[in-house]
DNA sequence: TATGAATGAGGGTTCATTCAT
DNA sequence: AATGAATGAACCCTCATTCAT
């Protein structure tokens, strides 16, 4: 057994520099991409601009992914199904009344995990629907049924329950979402003419309070 | 008074239908333009696609609009100004409650004049507005802005009156239209992929309801 | 009726420079495309090249011919198919012996219509067989096949006439036609590096000396 | 005697299997490549194909071979020197008339040793003589004048004997030789499109009995 | 005014070659 | 000696824009 072999037979326990690259390669190139996309849209990025965010050469991008669209796709779906998750854990935890689980739904939703710069990715699949239907089909039916059913579940729970007034409960989960997916978009189409920002949680305390007021159940008479 | 324009007012006089034609011809181009952006997005349409779709050749557009840009510039600009001023006209009525001149708002919008390919433009906005600053600036300012002045103008009229509670006139006017324009952008967006699409009237009457039960007055006890 | 008019109705007529040039396009680009590929191959010819050669900018191309396999394939069937017909009218003319005729053959074949440059597209065509196989087989089957049933024919009737001794006339129509093809493959793939070339008359005299001494009817004894 | 050609020989005495594989990887790596080309073409051929085929990564190739260009050049110089060794050994022999001498040329080359791929490398040559003049003056002059001279001796020995009529010897040669390369090159481009391939051996059967009685010495008459 | 042939800069993608490991 | 991740030059093709007719 030689002194190289020893040393080889390390690096499958403890990866060299190199593999380290190689693994973390895809993570980086993702994050480069969300950036660009953001910025330009899709259409408008180009793979170099890609490249040099990510500190490499176009070439490489090809090596992790077989073309812009793959790399589109995947930095979609790489994003969006670790928010679902983390809207599913909340939607079982059992504690507080419907109403609090909703406010930690909007929670949850406007923070995406601490990682702003998703805010960008459903404006990228409105806008990018048109040209991706095979994506816009995942996302509609994957992320957003997905997401609405979770809702739509803990209000048919809030008015069975008796917090809820009775309502359709898809519907309602629509309107209840829509002004945080809007505030993502806004964010990302006027973050860079807007003079004076809102702060999202004020509207989106506002949100909260004008619509479980507005699904409460009746006050009996 | 030039001699050109005595000859454009001669024109208007006894139009011919070639000279009609000639009058016509930049609504024409803008309504393929906006057709065209509809289905395919802005950088993926040609222009060539804009032309064909309005019976004309590449070369005449340019002699409308400089550039793809402007053709883009003048659509956005020539669409929403109309809708705006009937948005004003129900502000400015008098009859009814606030609570009435809302619902009218929305079935304003939630029609655009009976024409639904102009939906199809916050989406475009929203994908283009990286590339085209000014365009963003002119739209947040001039449109958004406006339109949710109006909103906010009412909301006030309302709390004086004692209809509603009192809360942010600004933030709630955003969560009142934010539906409205969702529900724009969701159409575009998903149309194709849609398995029962939820027609529009029905969500959005939900959404008067939640909202206007929401921000009412407090009953008095 | 206008001046205008009067000139667009000649126009159709007698076609403007424009015109005219639009015509012309084509077979300039072709003839471009021919000398390129003679001296590098398909593969390594770039569309500028042929553009440059043709006086035209790159894009040009891409308005008569959809990809540079395109231009190939219109290359190889505009040139081939007249070559052909000259063949037949020699089959069909019904002056001289058939071994005249078979001079004919040879003589046609070796000037190609006074066009030297034709005769790279054998070596063109047995180069990129591999990669263009639709090609290859039109090739194949409408050219080589048909070219080789004239020459076929042709020595049925001289055996039928008692000119030519019994044998296979498939095989000895291959044999025949091998040195003329082999003589261009040979001018194309040597030309730069031959020091003395051979003068392909004196060659293909002695092709037809020989062959015809080889296939002559035996002397009754 | 170095250092290192005294450990090489070492290696030659007692060669271990790692050792045995290291002097076998430029024969493998050629034998790959010419799969390779006989299957795409030069220009179409990746390294990356050429170091999958033979079992290597890509970078190994570098080891042996400085160029894609070069790994070309070694596999034609490589092959067809030991053909024309053979056809030397049959023109040395002195058994038998000369027209027999010529039926063992043509057998020899038809079977190329029993390797039919080799087949393929008049086809590569041709392709690629415009872009390697340098392996077009190779070929032309260390391989075709050589074979062509050691043809044109035996006709001029068969000449000197009587068997022969009087004719150029070196235009003869080239017309002897012809179908032979024919054969090989239509068996390379058209392989995949053949409806029935006809066998060499019954072509070249064919050729030899034509070709032989073109060149036959007169009868006395 | 209208046309559409022509342009040429631009970008996605490929792949021979390099070099750190 | 061998690997394969990384590079970047090269090339096909697109399309906004121009301009002679």
């Amino acid at each position: 057994m030689t002194v190289r072999s020893v040393i080889m037979n390390a690096m499958d326990a403890a990866p060299t520099k190199r593999r380290r690259r190689k693994q973390a390669r895809p993570a980086e190139l993702l994050a480069a991409a969300l950036d660009t996309f953001r910025e330009k849209g899709f259409a408008a990025t180009r793979m170099e601009d890609i490249a040099a965010r990510a500190g490499v050469s176009k070439g490489t991008i090809y090596l992790y992914y077989p073309s812009k669209q793959a790399v589109f796709e995947a930095l979609v779906r790489e994003n969006l199904l670790p928010s679902l998750a983390r809207l599913e854990a909340i939607r079982q935890s059992t504690e507080g009344s419907c109403a609090d689980r909703l406010r930690r739904f909007v929670a949850s939703l406007a923070t995406t995990a601490g990682e702003p710069r998703l805010f960008a990715i459903p404006k990228l699949i409105l806008a990018e629907a048109g040209n991706f239907p095979e994506l816009a089909r995942f996302y509609r039916h994957e992320v957003v049924a997905r997401g609405l059913a979770l809702v739509s579940a803990l209000l048919e729970e809030g008015m069975a329950r008796g917090e809820f007034r009775r309502l359709d409960p898809d519907l309602a989960a629509r309107l209840f979402i829509g002004p945080v997916i809007l505030t993502a978009l806004w964010q990302s189409a006027f973050a860079a003419v807007e003079d004076a920002p809102t702060p999202p949680p004020v509207l989106l305390d506002l949100h909260l309070d004008i619509f479980l007021r507005g699904i409460a159940a009746e006050p009996a008479r």
